[in-house]
DNA sequence: TTAAGGTAGATGCAAACGCATAGAACCCAG
DNA sequence: CTGGGTTCTATGCGTTTGCATCTACCTTAA
């Protein structure tokens, strides 16, 4: 067992901990922790996204996430509209419904995720981040 | 945004693009990621697990862990029996075939992990260990 | 001994998922 | 400007998932 594959073991572990944490904690009201990742995406950027962009960040299918902006522009959280530059593709965004529940369920959510990682010092926070988006950002091969 | 948050995105970000990334490798044959996730922990343990003990390390709700697991023992891959201690409880391990097939496909899965964090130096990879094993083990609140 | 409460895993059912593929729009060579 | 190949999203379909609930078994205490 090579240290990759621990390091790598490890990570898996602590994600799974953590979802089921989180997932335990009685904050997500109407939406699922797999939509309110889509929110969360759909909130960081003031541009509408494109639906092969979201499906970057969201570990779904891309069947799946379809049919999901579906439901969730059926609630009327997500607007979408056809590409005007690209007919093909969709550009997706919050509306002002998507954007206040979002914010109101990120809320007591950043608390909870801040009270999992407070084992950690500043200094561990840091070099987390910095690891997994170095991870993260090596994307070729 | 904290740091705290900051990290944890972070983390979930590297999570999604590896998951996609090996799901994407052609070595999974005749099993998913999540059962091949379930065969791995079973290989780890050379006692019997409990159903329970099973789930706290695979992200699956109970029902779906209990029925993945049927379909694992009607291939052959897992021998379940009720526990003689606890009738309630089930006693689950690999069988042989079970063993071959998760050894068959973990051999390539290792090489991919190890290729996938090889961005990171053996210090980071010691650190990312370190620091994702605090954060599973804290397991109060 | 037995009734009450708790825990482990299984099951009914509707919702959501992944795979394969379809359909529409783009792009480029001829 | 047309036909073949590619890209982007949607849809058909069988499988898997989660929620709620059930059953069976253990435990405690009267």
């Amino acid at each position: 067992m090579t240290r990759a594959n621990e390091a790598w073991e490890s990570l898996m572990r602590a994600y799974a901990v953590l979802m089921k944490r989180f997932n335990a904690e009685d904050v997500w009201g109407e939406v699922t922790m797999r939509e309110y990742d889509v929110l969360y995406t759909l909130s960081k950027c003031d541009s509408p996204l494109r639906m092969s962009e979201l499906n970057r960040h969201v570990l779904l299918s891309q069947p799946a996430l379809s049919r999901m902006v579906d439901r969730l522009v059926d609630r009327g959280l997500v607007h979408r509209c056809t590409d005007p530059g690209d007919r093909r593709g969709v550009r997706l965004s919050l509306t002002p419904e998507g954007r206040e529940v979002q914010r109101e369920i990120g809320r007591p959510h950043a608390r909870s995720v801040a009270r999992a990682l407070n084992v950690l010092t500043p200094e561990e926070l840091d070099q987390l981040a910095a690891i997994t988006g170095k991870l993260a950002g090596n994307e070729e091969q």
